[in-house]
DNA sequence: TTAAATTTTTAGATTTGTCTAAATTTATTT
DNA sequence: AAATAAATTTAGACAAATCTAAAAATTTAA
């Protein structure tokens, strides 16, 4: 189905705001995407026309399998252009999302299966979220803190969930990054500290609060 | 100056079609972008609002250094990421037009600045047009036919003025595509044939009638 | 359980980019 | 040089995506 890039961003915002309630309403997708109640009427009319999502008014409204099936494939393209952003281009992570937000309706198949595979079929964008594959399938991905995380096994730093710019400054100076290859060699029993390796990186050691605010991908 | 996708399109046709006539006409756009000469009519008075372009009613019309400023932004942009589709994706470059035409509206600096440096500062794209640099200068590049290369001089593979398939059989065969260097070894007066040398090819022999037809950049 | 507040939809307007058909200007030809 | 042809512009309309203001439906609360 060829989709407008505004058509995309409304789909894109259901699915999002979909995962935290069960029927989205008018009000809040217009206070997510910044615009008028009215226009969001306006744009479910063409959608339900489109039959990309069930919608009753005054009732609220959530996309049906086609919706769901579409709003996938944008997000896959959205998160493997800030993989690719971060990644090959060498840009902050806080930067990339107005990019990707464009770059993300490009819409062409091909581009995005050679991006995917060039890329490595990541698995985990920047921010940590999860990128469906070719199908629309989110990779199922167990997500643990750190320091629950077992000797020896490599994982994959998927999360922070403590962005004060002290721990920032930390993560920064040990080269810890989201998407990074992570592996904790030795654990002290005394304070909870983990001696660790990232991939290309020295080892380090970091203390047992770092290791519960770090998550990663157990994969 | 921000610029609507169309507008852009606009813009860089008026480019194109400038580089063969002094002041282009409503019809010959019209034509070139496949819309009716009332829309040209209709852009010319907004681009002219924009102070992009020089346009007297009924008289024709030329983009002046503003327009041409922003022509050569976009032009860059279309043609790194061709670039950037057939040597990182390995796509297909008849197949990569398309997709840069989309690419290209995406404006920011800092992607285009990194891009430009991820890909090596390229000078040609992949159909052997030059690609302008930051400040919208074309590099001055000399164009040459293959058989008037001086012997041993490093050069660039830039375009082919016969592209029939079985002409494309051979340079496949030989794995002579854009932007491969090149070198003359050896020079045959009976006929005119060459031995050259392409990187990460063996040597090979072709005839002075194909070298004819091959278009280097001596750098 | 009505009245008030909130949410949602409709009605009508606006902007951008396009169109067709008609009018105007310029060019060509007899 | 008038008539005809061609090119260009204007006038008016339309679709997409948005808006404000008003109306309608639903929810909350006195």
């Amino acid at each position: 189905m060829k989709l407008s890039a505004s058509e995309e961003n409304y789909i894109k915002s259901i699915y999002n705001l979909q995962k935290a309630t069960e029927k989205v309403n008018t009000n809040s997708l217009a206070a997510f995407l910044d615009t008028s109640a009215a226009s969001i009427t306006d744009m479910l009319k063409k959608l339900k026309t489109k039959k990309l999502l069930e919608y009753k008014k005054y009732y609220g409204f959530r996309l049906n399998a086609a919706g769901n099936k579409e709003a996938l494939k944008i997000i896959r393209r959205h998160r493997l252009w800030e993989f690719f952003l971060v990644e090959k281009l060498g840009m902050e992570w806080e930067k990339v999302h107005a990019i990707a937000e464009e770059l993300e309706h490009v819409s062409s198949v091909e581009l995005i299966t050679r991006l995917d595979h060039y890329l490595g079929t990541p698995k985990i964008d920047p921010h940590g979220d999860p990128i469906p594959d070719e199908k629309g399938v989110m990779p199922v991905l167990k997500q643990t803190a750190l320091i629950d995380l077992p000797i020896k096994k490599i994982a994959t730093v998927s999360s922070v969930s403590n962005q004060t710019p002290e721990m920032m400054e930390m993560l920064n100076y040990y080269g810890i990054k989201i998407g990074s290859s992570i592996k904790v060699l030795k654990s002290f029993v005394f304070d909870g500290s983990l001696q660790i390796k990232i991939a290309r990186q020295p080892e380090c050691v970091i203390s047992g609060l770092a290791a519960q605010n770090i998550f990663v991908y157990d994969n």
